[in-house]
DNA sequence: CGCAATCATAAGCAATAGCCTACGATCAAC
DNA sequence: GTTGATCGTAGGCTATTGCTTATGATTGCG
C-alpha cells in the first residue's frame, strides 16, 4: 500500500540538524554565549525555574554537566542564580534583561539564518514543515521516548 | 512582519532525530547491523562504489573509521569487498543478496516505527514534513554547509 | 625508471557526551 | 534531634567523534 519509496527519517533529518547547528555555532560565537548556554536562555526566557535540576531536564541536559554552563551565563550577567529563601538547597533562575537582550540577538540571527534553508522549499511544503516540527516539539517528552517501545519483526541475527 | 512565534528548527529538530535514531537501534540490534553498517547497506544498495573513501564520502562518514564496519558486514556476508582489477589499491564495494534481505528487513521495522510517529501528524503538515525532508536531503551535499556563510549581525561579545 | 599521488589501513589525540559516585549543605518527617 | 531525602557541586569513567599522521601497496606521469 506503502510505495513510500522515501529514505529513513533520521537518514535525512540527521544531515540537515548538523546544517542548522554549523549554522548557529557563527551566531553563537559572536555573542560569546555556547550551545547549551543559548539553550538554558532560551528556557529561562520562557519562565524562570525553580531549581538547576529542573532546569536541566527541562532542556534535556545532564545536571551535573550544565553547571559550568550556569556559572559562565552567571559571570557574563544573563542570568541570575538566587539561593531560594524558602528552600536555601535550591537556587532560583531567572533570565536578567541583559540576558534577554542577547537572547533575542541571537534568536534574531538564526533566524535569519534557518531563513536561507526555508527559502528553498516550496511554500506549502515550508509551512508544513514547521507545523509538523511544531507540533512533534510540543509533544509531552515522554511521547517521543515511548515510540521505541515495539516488538521487532524480522530474522534475529545469526546464532550468537 | 514575521509573527514567528516558534523555537529554532534545531532545537526543535533535536530531540525529534534523537528519538528516532531511539527508535531504530532496537530495530539494528535485532540483526546485529551497527547503525554506520545499515548506513553502509542503504547507500550500497542504491548503487556500488568504488572505493571506501568514496562511500565514506557519500554517507558522511569518516574514511578511516568505516573500517570496521566494512569488516563487519564482509564477515557477515552482507556487502563484498573486492579488489579493482583495474586498480588493485581501490576495493570494488558491493552489497549481497543477504544484504539486501537484511537492509529490506532493518527499513521495513524502522518505518513501521516511523509510522508511530508520523501518526500524530494532521495528514497535510505530514506530507509537507516528510516532502520537505526529502527535498532537503536531496540538496548537493555542499549547499547545506554552505548556510552558515553569511555576516553575523548583532553586538559582539564582552570585549576579550 | 623514478616521483608524486591515491587507496586502504592502523594508530593516536583532543573534545564531547552520557553516566555514575561522592560530598557538604539543607530540608522534611518523625 | 536523628534519619533520610533533595539540591548543587565536583570528579571520574567510558564510548564516540572529528581530525591527524604514518605506512605499505599500487598507480600514473614524465
Amino acid at each position: 500500500m506503502q510505495s513510500d519509496d522515501r529514505r529513513d527519517l533520521a537518514a535525512m533529518m540527521y544531515p540537515v540538524v548538523r546544517a542548522l547547528l554549523a549554522v548557529e555555532q557563527p551566531v553563537l560565537d559572536a555573542h560569546g554565549v555556547a550551545m547549551w548556554g543559548y539553550s538554558v536562555l532560551t528556557a529561562l526566557d520562557r519562565t524562570p525555574i525553580r531549581t538547576q535540576a529542573a532546569l536541566a531536564e527541562a532542556i534535556g541536559a545532564d545536571k551535573t554537566r550544565i553547571i559550568g554552563t550556569l556559572d559562565d551565563l552567571q559571570d557574563a550577567g544573563l542570568i541570575t542564580r538566587t539561593p531560594d529563601p524558602d528552600d536555601r538547597r535550591a537556587r532560583l533562575l531567572a533570565i536578567t534583561a541583559e540576558g534577554r537582550r542577547v537572547r533575542r540577538a541571537i534568536t534574531a540571527g538564526i533566524r535569519s539564518r534557518e531563513e536561507r534553508l526555508l527559502s528553498r522549499l516550496p511554500a506549502t511544503d515550508r509551512r508544513g514543515f514547521v507545523r509538523a516540527l511544531t507540533e512533534l516539539s510540543a509533544l509531552p517528552p515522554g511521547d517521543l521516548a515511548d515510540l521505541a517501545e515495539a516488538p521487532v519483526s524480522g530474522s534475529p541475527p545469526s546464532p550468537a
